[in-house]
DNA sequence: CTGAAAGCGCTTACAG
DNA sequence: CTGAAAGCGCTTACAG
């Protein structure tokens, strides 16, 4: 037996293929095929085990009811939260996410939207990369839905959702002036990205604000080297001559590193210093350290309902949503 | 502009569009098209921008170059770079990767596959949940590639790729004799899924050796009600009249929940109590904790191959793969 | 209320 | 060496 196809179905009962579409598509109403018709369309289907060919109803009516995601990297827990929750509910209306990685290169993003242009997505939820704008204003081009998620390029209007970097950066900085901390670090990405200037931004207006900002006291750090980089800053802040009393590491990934490294160095947080970071580690040994907490299921489920939203009834004018992120102590 | 099609090039040059077909499908050579023609298309394709239509392809083909990927639960670190490395080696053969999430329920683990199928996936990578025997089987009764990941059916004869869990545990269990452990306890899923069985058996071989094992140290936990069981075994480990000195943590989840619970009650690791598990839990401060580690790349890598191969080439006698694994200490 | 027919973009026997 | 044509399974104007 091959696959069950609507002609299997109409030829079986008599009547068109046409009839059987409109019926299992639910556009019988108004009038269309009468009751019994469309009662009986519907058994034979369920009885034969119908299930609809998708690339004939997409090559048809040019949608895939797929959406692409794309995220720096899968396996940073960050990003697998995130894609959990848009997945479970994409899931909801119907839609299937292809999930794809770009590893922070601008080159591998290219790619990976071509390769989900080419399967067709209807839409795109985007965690852009450094230096990827080009790529975004290409989908807008060619009117294509695409949300950007996490970062965005405020020279290209997008619709976005985000949390307040700003804010949340500020109060993280605020609870370590209110512990006591006098000489506060900062560790954070050498980017571009919006974002990320937003948080350092965030450490810088809260320092600034009790005249105990210090522009030495900021590191940045290359994404290809990472360790190398995060474990020479933390090296050169502590052995300095500032008394680092306090660090604030922008990124979950950042932060795992240079508590390592303060380990190895025998600093005892919070004993020694304290720390506060921007997302949660997955570490329960550090659930005293203090993290900026983002909504990760409201942040998925925000963007799958605006992209959905553009899949189906067009672009208006986009919005730019900045969700609270709360500071866990 | 619409989109640029075969017929459009076919066209413009003025050839058919069956020509266009072969030369772009690499089917030009043995005497087919002459090379200047299928350059000359090769060219227009290109300044033309075309992209093929998956959809198309696949319905016309009956393929989609696509393949499903079924595991519990995609913000597990374990999961999460499973399914990075199956995507990239995925992405070497022209493969896209759908990955979908079950929560260990069977129910779902259905519901995820027949999403898949109707998404017409030329194969299956799929981690099966307890009692998803099913399911497995229904998929080979329909020819449909599968190989099993992680776990497999003794019952059912599938292609299978996963670690020797059975020595990797009684090598883990093995260590911790070593420290001169005498009271070993052992906490690990309820479940009847064999490959924790066999973390089990490699366990309780490893103690049964020198004598020292005891039904009494092993705890049985419930995926539902994780955390509780867990926190309840440990306490009742430690705070009975067996002098634990050792645990064996059969996953990630369990020793990362575990461990917390150690530390809630002041238990020094490994100062009073030593600790070995399967997986690396990821938590830099834990790096001393021994722990099985699963070679991930090279489970995605073969688990790929694997399903590419049937799809392309039938499925002939199913494979069983079992790798090493390495305890690292 | 229902059917005949075109067409989405491709591939693949078949004929020349 | 190349083309005309059928057909994958569906949807959607159009006609009745």
């Amino acid at each position: 037996m091959g696959r069950v196809s609507i002609k299997d179905i109409a030829s079986k009962i008599g009547v068109s293929t046409a009839t059987v579409s409109l019926v299992l598509n639910g556009k019988d109403k108004l009038g269309r095929v009468s009751e019994q018709l469309s009662k009986k369309i519907r058994e034979t289907a369920k009885s034969m085990n119908y299930k609809p060919n998708g690339f004939a109803k997409a090559l048809r009516s040019g949608r895939s009811e797929t959406i692409g995601l794309v995220v720096a990297d899968i396996s940073n827990p960050f990003f697998a939260h995130l894609a959990f929750h848009i997945q479970e509910h994409a899931d909801r209306y119907g839609y299937s996410v292809i999930i794809t990685n770009t590893n922070e290169s601008p080159k591998k993003m290219e790619k990976m939207v071509s390769i989900l242009k080419y399967r067709q997505v209807d839409g795109f939820i985007i965690v852009p990369t450094e230096n990827g704008s080009r790529c975004i204003e290409e989908l807008h081009e060619n009117k294509i839905p695409v949300v950007l998620l996490d970062r965005y390029f405020p020279e290209i209007p997008s619709d976005y959702v985000g949390v307040d970097n700003f804010h949340a950066s500020m109060k993280a900085t605020e609870h370590l002036l209110k512990l006591g901390c006098k000489k506060i670090a900062l560790i954070t990405y050498k980017t571009t990205l919006r974002h990320a200037q937003e948080r350092r931004d965030g450490y810088v207006s809260a320092l600034a604000g009790c005249d105990l900002y210090d522009s030495r006291l900021i590191k940045e750090v290359n994404h290809s080297t990472i360790v190398e980089d995060i474990n020479r800053s933390v090296q050169e802040l502590i052995l300095g001559d500032n008394k680092i009393d306090g660090f604030f590491f922008t990124t979950n990934t950042i932060s795992s590193i240079g508590l390592k490294k303060l380990k190895e160095m025998q600093i005892n947080v919070p004993e020694d210093i304290k720390t506060v970071c921007f997302d949660k580690i997955e570490s329960f040994d550090f659930s005293t350290i203090p993290f900026v907490q983002q909504p990760i299921p409201e942040m998925g489920k925000q963007a799958v309902d605006i992209v959905v939203d553009r899949i189906r009834n067009g672009n208006p004018s986009p919005v730019h949503i900045e969700l609270k992120a709360e500071l866990i102590v």
